[in-house]
DNA sequence: AATGAATGAGGGTTCATTCAT
DNA sequence: AATGAATGAACCCTCATTCAT
């Protein structure tokens, strides 16, 4: 594929897991699990039917596979990177949050979040995977950001959790759009993902930098404690 | 159910399509359309699988007799109350937008917005009736109470679609997540969805008031009780 | 249906065998015994589903009590007429035998001899009453005209059984036609069955009658004795 | 089936139209399409159900498939044959036409008469098929036989359309009489089908054949021209 | 390793028949 | 007697998976 015309047997061997999984991601994504039948990822993927089954010995562990593939190391790099940025807490957050959603939006991994909403409910093993490898690292992640911030008066004081929910669930709904509604063809009127992703970051630091300016505002909450 | 041990056959029939509608919405949230039998459906609404026919041609019409009965009504009184409301927009904001996601969010209707991001790219007409019948006029409600508030003074001005979007998204979301992960036997963590639709619409009318620190904000509210 | 405009309730129940043997007959003939379905039978008889089987206990039993109602009494009503009849042999199929079948074929038992052909295998009952009530008295009647005729030297002597299949097996086919392709919209040329009728009986008849009196006719075979 | 014990998989799959297309055949034209289970096809063929549906999409094209594989070439060999005979018009009759329709009779193409008659309200498409590649090609090769044994003088002037059926209608009975009742156990007399087909030609042709030499046959009706 | 023919369990849908009203 | 709601066996067709080549 890319520079020999053609690819040694050696090397097209090597590479059909990869096409298989992006093949699967693909059509998983589009129509849902039950719904792709394993001869279309085969063929997406240049392959038989019967080759697919060497690969992979059912069409779930295929659905596995994709699913692991593409959330197993993600959230460490945004982790690294966090750990690497030197700056407020509003600037990692602008900086390094946004990057990392933008990538995820622009990636096939994008549609790894419909894929998970669509089926944690049939397939429970997921939900514990899910759980445990990306939405407590992502979220405790954020959290020390935020909680960071709060700590050196960057922000106002106030409920860490709900913050991070404040901020990643708009990203997660982004990515899911992107592979449902967003994908039709109907009047998506203005709306840019990339450029919201920007701005709905901007918006929530606008509601946690502290509104000082002289005396602490009499009505903001103590940190609700829920 | 209510005092006859035995219903007439003709309150049978009548309760049928309500019953079958019930049954289907719940196990096509839970496990997708494709994924979900016939019979499960028929079962589950108390009848046998033919007289699931009787009433809906196909389990196709089912799927979208479900979608019309949840979004079809929904939209219009959420703008009813809106237009009956005395206040300012964050009032608004806080009260009607509020108290419309609580009631979707604790009603059987939140499904139905997994179901259509679920179903979306396999049934086109299903995006054109959810753009149509929901998304449109329903961002234009926001954008309306958002856009008051800037004409007024008492927001800052911005881009109106993204404060829309920085409002919605998470509060599909919740609904999403409520019938994904969140109805996984996984550690929740203390994510309180309630809480969170509350939460989340304050932060960002923090985000969208006026911060010149001059006047004070009249409609900045009280320290809110929940 | 006749002079009254409401039939009274007695008249109705008198009538339904009637009415549902009438539809039975149409739709078992147009669409076959498999391909109809009972509430076709029940609608075109205008009542429901349910009073058909207060008539007949089963789809076959209707199936049977149709072909009873048709075939009974033809035969013995056809033997009446050529008992009654003074004439040549050729006058009395030119007469009695051609009228017969242009009533069967303008009537509504046309269409049983489709039926049966369609559905003797399916049913071994109807082979045996066809076979006993129809075939062997209806070709034992038109023995006998053909036998007087060849005794009184009106015809050839030849093998009687054969002319009665070269006289009857045509009058069969335009019936069983008139309810297949004949009822079909397409080019039908220029066939008009009831005067194929008349003509292929005197066409026959130009065949049986003694051709001696001239030269022989080189092609004219022997009388074949099977 | 000739020297291996196990034929190639690939000597497999070609053979495979043909055994579906000869069950079918056996099959539609002994229970009629509707009472047919795609089932019971596919295992008189050897193989599974879902086999059948690699070769035809659906049962409606099996069906189709079976029609057109006997009706395609028939008549042009027949008219093939036709124009080889030298001979006059009343041979021709005798030899070829009637070797046509005893081989016809002979094979399974016999059965497709009785298929065609009873399907062909079913199948709108099935009617112009057989309209167009049968029925108008067929008649006007017999036609034409007909109309030149007039010309020169072998027949009587009549009406050849009707000859036509004359000659015909009997056949087509004969061939559905052996699927319908023929191949039901019950009294069958004396019938010999390929004795029948040769002596009504011969019949047929005593009718045609000019009878002048001497006085004229009373009992001839003039041609009647419809 | 790769193929694709074959299988057969499974699921959507129909329809003969029953039975409460 | 008449209705038509309900049933569930049966049938068409699909598709995950296997396995001979």
């Amino acid at each position: 594929m890319s520079e020999t015309a053609v690819p040694s047997r050696r090397r097209q061997k090597e590479a059909r897991p990869q096409q298989l999984l992006d093949a699967a991601l693909t059509l998983f994504v589009e129509k849902g699990f039950a719904a792709t039948r394993a001869e279309e990822v085969a063929q997406r993927a240049g392959v038989s039917k019967g080759t697919l089954y060497l690969y992979y010995p059912s069409k779930e562990e295929l659905l596995k596979a994709v699913i692991r593939e593409h959330l197993g190391s993600r959230i460490a790099a945004g982790a690294a990177e966090a750990d690497k940025h030197r700056g407020s807490a509003a600037e990692l957050l602008r900086e390094v949050f946004s990057r990392w959603w933008l990538e995820v939006f622009d990636s096939a991994t994008s549609g790894v979040f419909k894929l998970i909403i669509t089926e944690v409910r049939n397939f429970p093993d997921l939900a514990e995977f899910y759980a445990r490898e990306v939405v407590v690292p992502g979220e405790q992640l954020i959290a020390r950001i935020v909680q960071r911030g709060i700590d050196s008066g960057e922000f106002d004081a106030m409920d860490v959790s709900a913050v991070v929910h404040s901020l990643l669930l708009p990203m997660v709904m982004v990515c899911v759009h992107k592979h449902s509604l967003g994908a039709c063809a109907v009047h998506h009127e203005d709306f840019d993902p990339r450029a919201f992703i920007r701005w709905h970051i901007d918006l929530v630091i606008r509601g946690l930098v502290s509104q000082r300016g002289g005396a602490r505002q009499p009505e903001r909450r103590a940190v609700r404690v829920r």
